[in-house]
DNA sequence: TGAATGACTGACTAAACAGTCACTAAATTA
DNA sequence: TAATTTAGTGACTGTTTAGTCAGTCATTCA
């Protein structure tokens, strides 16, 4: 049955997901990713040639997770303003639900396991917000600098304020409280 | 000689930084270091007890390297703006500088390894910048908010701004242009 | 039915690894 | 000078690791 073995293999990055960020990449033999998973080793495998490709595999899956969850949320909104409002907290807000996820993202994106995948399977999940702020920029609803420049703006942004969410205890009025106001000056900052 | 036996540890941690850099703590053995350095193993294991000593000796230097590099430079400032800028400036300029050291620090914060590392060895890091940004907040100049966020808004800009900068090839020129509007965007969003 | 395929297994292996240890050589000290 | 300490060595080892492989079991297909 198919959606048996797509069972196994999601067990198994899930499983792995939750090693690498509490032992990192070193200290997570595949040994123990499928004992932990109740999966023999054979089959991890099976499914991923070997710990680089699992690895990558999981990375491509998670980025491309969070990635759709943002975008989804993009589609139901209207003015140029609210696009970038809405990716901020977007992203905020999916880093917070998903803690282990994103723990992950980090750890893979300043390893040099970022460098094993493609720069254009990176470009590709930049992609889809340039042409938003492209056009926030014709607008002259913000300032004019690389499209490029902002995204690392804003993509760092959200990364230090979800730091600092996490390393403190909130309540979800406080947290709420905080994504607006980090957004509005964050708007502050890039306005014309 | 007291030297020589600096040397050979200086030597290990700066051939360990590169293959670091180059492979990840993973794909590293002490042996290649070792090799690499033209130093014995045991001679590694003489002046660190494990890798995990070395990685986190590593850290602890590089980072006191950058703290003090940038905390220098504070200290011939004058007024509160001033401080923040020059730290903004200061903390871009050196990561541009050492981008080995600077790659190899967030590769090690955002992996496991940190949490082996005392929490407040990192706050001490932090410590000396938050009093300046007190007296901004007190003396009204920029916006009420947690030290500590601000903190974080600051380093992660630093981040963004670097990622950009080490992605493309600007002249100095340039760079300096780029450094000056994203310090002026990031006051833009702080200041009252 | 029975042949073929695909999912899955876990004992196994060859290589790689962190760390050890018995040792040397040189410098300090008494 | 003799004793002691300190820096440095590299062959070696016990363990761990990624990856293999011969084979089981259940399903599909002819």
């Amino acid at each position: 049955m198919q959606s048996e073995s797509m069972d196994k293999r999601e067990k198994l990055l899930q499983t792995a997901l939750e090693l690498f960020v509490k032992q990192g990449f070193n200290d997570t033999p595949t040994s123990k990713i499928a004992k932990e998973a109740g999966i023999a080793t054979g089959t991890l495998f099976y499914f991923f040639p070997t710990k680089d490709e699992l690895i990558i595999s999981l990375y491509l899956k998670v980025k491309g997770q969070a990635t759709e969850s943002i975008n989804v949320a993009l589609t139901e909104v209207k003015s140029t303003k609210e696009v970038i409002k809405t990716y901020y907290e977007q992203s905020l807000k999916w880093s917070l639900r998903n803690p282990n996820e994103f723990s992950f993202l980090a750890q893979f994106s300043n390893s040099p396991y970022l460098k094993k995948i493609g720069a254009d399977e990176i470009s590709a999940q930049i992609a889809p917000v340039l042409p938003h702020f492209r056009l926030a920029i014709e607008e002259q609803q913000i300032v004019d600098i690389d499209v490029n420049l902002l995204y690392a703006l804003i993509s760092n942004q959200v990364f230090g304020v979800n730091q600092f969410l996490s390393a403190n205890k909130f309540t979800k009025k406080e947290q709420h409280n905080i994504i607006q106001d980090t957004f509005f000056m964050f708007w502050k900052m890039i306005e014309r």
